[in-house]
DNA sequence: AAAACTAGGTGCAACTAGCGCAACAGTAGT
DNA sequence: ACTACTGTTGCGCTAGTTGCACCTAGTTTT
């Protein structure tokens, strides 16, 4: 009926949009898990099939089901799994220069990739300060996440301008991202300096810190970012900056960069 | 026509498989992805199913694919949903503990959980010696695993024994597990003295020391293990074996255990 | 360069797996 | 007990998946 009748989706999306729901509560905390009812209204689905789906996906540890409560929660192949990606070797690698920073400065640090238009990070380190919401697995817009400008560093200017007209933006955000022009000498001295200094963030009063990871082909495949408390002076972003760009290029070489400083030339990159 | 006729499990079935395939080629190294005709007949299924399977699969970021070797892989949002587990969260909690037992003896800690009769290690800190070998992800069997006694200490008497007798061993491993009483009796140390030591480990010439972690509610949800090279006298194991096992209670305690010596299990533990 | 080979993708009719309804079975609250 | 839930199951019907054959695109052979 719709337009992909020869793809076999309609299962998976189910399941998939259960996996999201079970995960994705966002910012509650039960963690407890979720009812078959429940889950069927939220996804506007007869129970039946939600309950058939929840037993299929328990039997492949998908899903796991609590014994008491009976409810569904994430099970542990999707762990076994993560942890046989790509991105969790990058993880692994990754993990101490985070540390060193979080060490360093007592800031939070975060290692992000770029999914689409969005950021997904993929560790967070927490600073000792508070107790800080976890991030990993979180996905917010480019153009609201500290290592945005990082991540698109390499970018070519007509498809940053694309991206910035296409973005729409939620209420009175507008002005926080800033605009165009300043969007792409930001970018330019993420390819000078090696890092990027972000001033306005999602929510909390924190200014933003990032620098770009690249791989043996010196693509940009990963950001590290660190959030400053706004107190600092503005120096101290820069020096901050500075490290944490140097972070970022050790890690690189720790991922097969050649070390060798040369004009990044751009890979010409087909579609968008 | 076989049981489960209203369970929508054949195409949640093949699209696992394609994903354990995609994860688990187990001990290669060549981590470049795989093609559609070579998980098809791996699988015994038609290429064109796995062809529209992977697409559908790469729509919802479960595997991603190589643009240029057009390889599929395992993809970002298992990695996003792994993160939101019940397991992420105590790895989170674990990963100071583990690398602190690193630090201290320099020997590889993992952090593992019991699935069914396998043993799943959730997270493993490599000590600074060799490039060992990735085990996260992987799961076991229980009576080879170092954390295997650890992880069913609380378990009854007749339970262990059934799992003993169940159990077929792979070749010439029989006399390396042990006995059933000699296995009764490491669990009773473990119950005892918060720590388990195992002599005889799966491949590599290393002994094994183990510890249980506990929940809110006093239940072993998982174990530390420390791998010790052979080379150690048995003195030093146990050694190790007790800063395990402190490691282990604290990382507990953490998870919300109340530190309180429990009336059955161990009186003798002093105050720290 | 054409032929031969391979990997991956597509169109379509047949068929069966899974949907949805409704009735049923547990469990808790009153 | 009744009432109000949540979760599971039986079954006819339909829509989604299957498998074959064919097709396209890239790579090697002659």
């Amino acid at each position: 009926m719709t337009d992909k009748p020869t793809v076999p989706s309609a299962g998976l999306r189910r399941d998939m949009e259960i996996l999201e729901l079970l995960a994705g509560h966002g910012d509650d905390r039960d963690a407890d898990g979720f009812g078959v009812t429940w889950i069927a209204q939220r996804l506007g689905r007869e129970k039946s099939q939600v309950s058939r789906a929840l037993r299929a996906l328990e039997l492949e540890g998908m899903v796991e089901r609590d014994p008491v409560t009976r409810r569904y929660r994430l099970g542990w192949r999707l762990f076994a799994l993560a942890a046989r990606t790509q991105h969790a070797r990058l993880v692994q690698v990754a993990a101490p220069y985070l540390r060193g920073l979080t060490t360093t400065f007592d800031e939070d640090a975060y290692l992000c990739v770029l999914r689409g238009n969005l950021v997904l990070t993929l560790m967070s380190v927490p600073s000792s300060r508070i107790y800080h919401r976890v991030w990993e697995g979180i996905s917010v817009p480019l153009l609201m996440a500290a290592a945005g400008r990082s991540l698109v560093a390499d970018w070519d200017e007509q498809r940053v301008r694309d991206l910035l007209s296409a973005t729409t933006l939620p209420s009175g955000l507008e002005s926080a991202v800033g605009g165009t022009e300043e969007w792409l000498a930001d970018l330019a001295h993420v390819r000078s300096c090696g890092y990027a200094v972000t001033d306005v963030e999602l929510e909390d009063s924190t200014a933003g810190v990032s620098a770009p990871v690249r791989d043996h082909r010196g693509l940009i495949t990963a950001a590290i970012s660190v959030s400053v408390a706004r107190t600092h002076p503005a120096a101290r972003l820069h020096e901050i900056g500075a490290a944490v760009g140097e972070t970022a290029r050790q890690l690189s070489i720790s991922l097969g960069l050649v070390p060798h400083g040369r004009p990044i030339m751009s890979p010409m990159r087909g579609s968008p």
